[in-house]
Formats: structure tokens, C-alpha cells, sequence
DNA sequence: TATTATCATCGTAATATTGCAATATTATAT
DNA sequence: ATATAATATTGCAATATTACGATGATAATA
């Protein structure tokens, strides 16, 4: 085998699971800090900041895309970006949600 | 290549991405939403409740032991075990600090 | 139109993850 | 001590991820 069997896990499970793994990448965190901490949209590469190819940018750019984190245009040159702060509310929401969900009195 | 560069990136980001890559498993979230959600510690086993073979819920149960998330024992017949408070709650801020971190004004 | 800059895609190699059968280990009960 | 039940470990096959060189596409500028 080696695929994940997503079929047997609930479609909130699958989600929340869905989004960790944008996350579980140093290079897509790092990403996602630079972003975030600018004051305007993101018009130039983020190569040089990261420090990784540019292919491999552009693969974790796509993989952050997919979960709609990023708005804005995405093609030819100058791309012009930034976060998605109403998909970002919503993870934010959706991860404390499963932090909060907690009932345990042992050990 | 294949693995990750994570020496090129800081402590921080990389101990959030592996935090991540610990949620970023749908048998991980109903395994941890599992045991979240009891009263008492959890002496059976989960094999029946998830729906994986016994060697892969031991593979996951692993992965969320390794970062600290589980406590109790874990020896033998009749594992009990339960969510480490503490590091559930410090995974919790680690996570909403970052979404927190947010200073956009565009697109 | 040709050049340049910027980002995407393709192809591929290296590594990691997922899943399970088979087997081993551990603890308890008889 | 032996049997039983529960979990861990091993080994392996299938698949996914990570990374980058080479190449392609797009848009602004000379």
C-alpha cells in the first residue's frame, strides 16, 4: 500500500488532516510568515528569502494555492499574492476547534 | 534529493511543521479525537475504532507519542494511556500564535 | 521583433510515508 | 510453566513528497 485510506475518516477528519499537511513543511511555514508579515502584496520572488530553487518555491506556493490560502494573480511575470484572510480565519477556527475538544480527567 | 533541508530554516518553523506533519493524517486526527474525547484512559484498543490493522494504529500511535502528545504507560498487554495535557495546550497556543501573526491590508 | 525577467511545468532522482502480513515481545491468567 | 491477549517490531511493497535542472510560457521593455 502506502496510500492513505481517507475513505474510512470522516470528511472533518480528512479536512483538518488536509490542511495540517500544508503545514507540516518548514519551507511552506516559512512561506507563510513572510507573507503574512508584509505590509502589501508579496510582487517579487520569494526565492532569495527562502533559500530553495525556484521550482521547488513554486511546487510549495502551489501546494499553499490548493487549500486557498493565497489570493490574488498568479500569472506570468510579477505575481502579485497574499493571504487569504478569510481561509486563514477559518483554519485558524478549525485548528482550535480540535485543540478545544478536549475531556480527559486521568493519568 | 528528496528530504527535507530543514537546517536552513529556524527552530521555530520546524518544530511547528512537525507538529503539523503529526495532524497531517486523518487516522492521526481520529485516533487523537478519539482518546480526546474520553473520560479515563484509553485500555483498549483502537484497532477496532479506526479501522486500520493493528501494526499501522501502533505506526500512528508512534508518531503522536514521539512529539509528547500521549502519556501514561505504554508496555505490554492493556496500554493506558491518554493526551498529554500540557503539550496538547502548548501545541494549541504554538498553533494560534501563528495563525495570529497576520498584518495584511491588500488585495 | 528580440531581449530580458519572472514564474510554471516536466522529468527525474532521492527520500519519506503508509499499510499490512508475519513475527516477536510483554503481561496476565490459569 | 503454559496459554492467551494485547501491543511492538520487522520487512516489504505501493505511493507520496521533496528538490532541482532543463525547458516552456508570459509579459514588460528596449
Amino acid at each position: 500500500m502506502g496510500a492513505s485510506k481517507s475513505h474510512i475518516f470522516s470528511i472533518p477528519q480528512n479536512e483538518l488532516a488536509q490542511a495540517a499537511k500544508v503545514l507540516a513543511h518548514p519551507a511552506r511555514i516559512a512561506i507563510l510568515d513572510y507573507i503574512s508579515k508584509q505590509e502589501n502584496c508579496i510582487c517579487t520572488d520569494l526565492v532569495d528569502v527562502i533559500g530553495l530553487a525556484q521550482p521547488t518555491i513554486s511546487q510549495h506556493l502551489n501546494e499553499i494555492k490548493k487549500i486557498g490560502l493565497l489570493k490574488g494573480t498568479f500569472e506570468g511575470k510579477n505575481l502579485c499574492y497574499c493571504i487569504n484572510k478569510e481561509k486563514w480565519s477559518e483554519l485558524q477556527y478549525f485548528f482550535n476547534s480540535f485543540f478545544s475538544n478536549i475531556n480527559q480527567n486521568c493519568c
